[in-house]
DNA sequence: CTACAAAAATGAATAGGTTCAACTTTTATG
DNA sequence: CATAAAAGTTGAACCTATTCATTTTTGTAG
């Protein structure tokens, strides 16, 4: 199955998203423009849109890639996530939000919230989607197993308790990337205080 | 200080936002035209670039009129609110809920949203993020009431549950928003299953 | 190898948000 | 009332995302 022409469908797909990823995270989001990321790329501005629908589309999915690693380090922390649930917790979110920037920018991400609220319809809009439930499940199985473990009460509905963090983790995130002159130390400070009173609440 | 020119400007200033106000709701935000916007208005499409930076600003200008009258109503409520801690909530955030469609269709709220988180810097992008610090704080000055009136714990720092709980309910207002689907009911559902558990924590 | 159909690439044309140099109106001044 | 500066308006031109009719490439059957 892999004839001459999946092979430069996969390597021109590559290609756009390679250069959209450099030129995005090196120019402004906003000023790279479509014929330029094209001819960088080596293909024509309408195959560009052959491959993605929109302009936030292709970024969204330089973000679903970066969002993809985050939730496989997760996958490993909640293998055996540390005691007491306090620090289980931190670590988990701690590693979301320390991540967030590697391949990104604040730009980057502020665009990609953007379209995924605006465009929630767009292929690699509904994937971002996608993706963030897939967060909130992780949040929610974290615990899950916390509980199980005994290291929070027991009469807690995980699924109720890991949606509400999640809002909280992600509601914080969005300020942050809003904001330009905030810190990742100090949107972390702002998690823990949060985490801290949550906890007291969740321990048996 | 009412000379004609100050007149003339608050005028069409007034024509621009009600036209805006009509078309968005009546058409899909996307498909409305400065220029015909413009030309309904009666002043011509540099005139609405004078008085608004983008599309987006014209969009977030309107929903701040919105978010003005339920903090009015909110302090109403502040005066004296109901008993227990639970009904006071659910009463301060149900009203936020019920009257967010009462101007704005989801669209319209969609891409205000976007608009504020991609463009922060603009004139209402910085109004709109005020307005939601304003909505934080009175949610915040909710929590302080309960807590004088012994209706919630004392040893409970009010600025971080007021936080948490503005966290809550502005990202389930997203996911309502998001989803075409979703109805007015199902997000007030959502919110009373948080607030539940909330309120358990927060009772003495 | 040739012919044909399907798939995909192409880039010129389209569309609509935004800018800005030229023009009008208002206000202040003598 | 005349005049000039200040403030504001105007719409044609610009820029760039997006579309789509046309051309090219690939896979397949005879």
């Amino acid at each position: 199955m892999t004839g001459l022409r999946e092979r430069q469908k996969a390597d021109r797909n590559r290609r756009i998203l390679t250069t959209a990823a450099k030129l995005f995270r090196r120019d402004d989001y906003r000023h790279v423009r479509i014929e330029d990321l094209a001819h960088q790329a080596n293909v024509s501005v309408g195959t560009v849109y052959n491959y993605y629908a929109t302009k936030g589309d292709i970024l969204i999915a330089i973000v679903a890639m970066e969002v993809e690693e985050v939730l496989e380090a997760g996958e490993c922390l909640l293998a055996s996530p540390p005691q007491p649930a306090l620090k289980a917790l931190t670590r988990l979110i701690d590693h979301y939000y320390d991540h967030s920037l590697h391949y990104l920018n604040k730009q980057m991400w502020r665009t990609a919230m953007a379209t995924s609220i605006d465009a929630p319809q767009t292929p690699n809009g509904l994937k971002y989607n996608l993706l963030d439930e897939r967060l909130k499940d992780q949040v929610q199985r974290l615990i899950l197993v916390l509980k199980e473990r005994g290291d929070i009460a027991a009469d807690l509905e995980a699924a109720v308790v890991g949606s509400l963090l999640f809002n909280v983790l992600n509601m914080l995130f969005m300020e942050f990337i809003k904001s330009d002159d905030m810190e990742l130390e100090s949107l972390k400070t702002q998690l823990h205080r949060q985490l801290e009173m949550i906890a007291q609440w969740l321990v048996p």
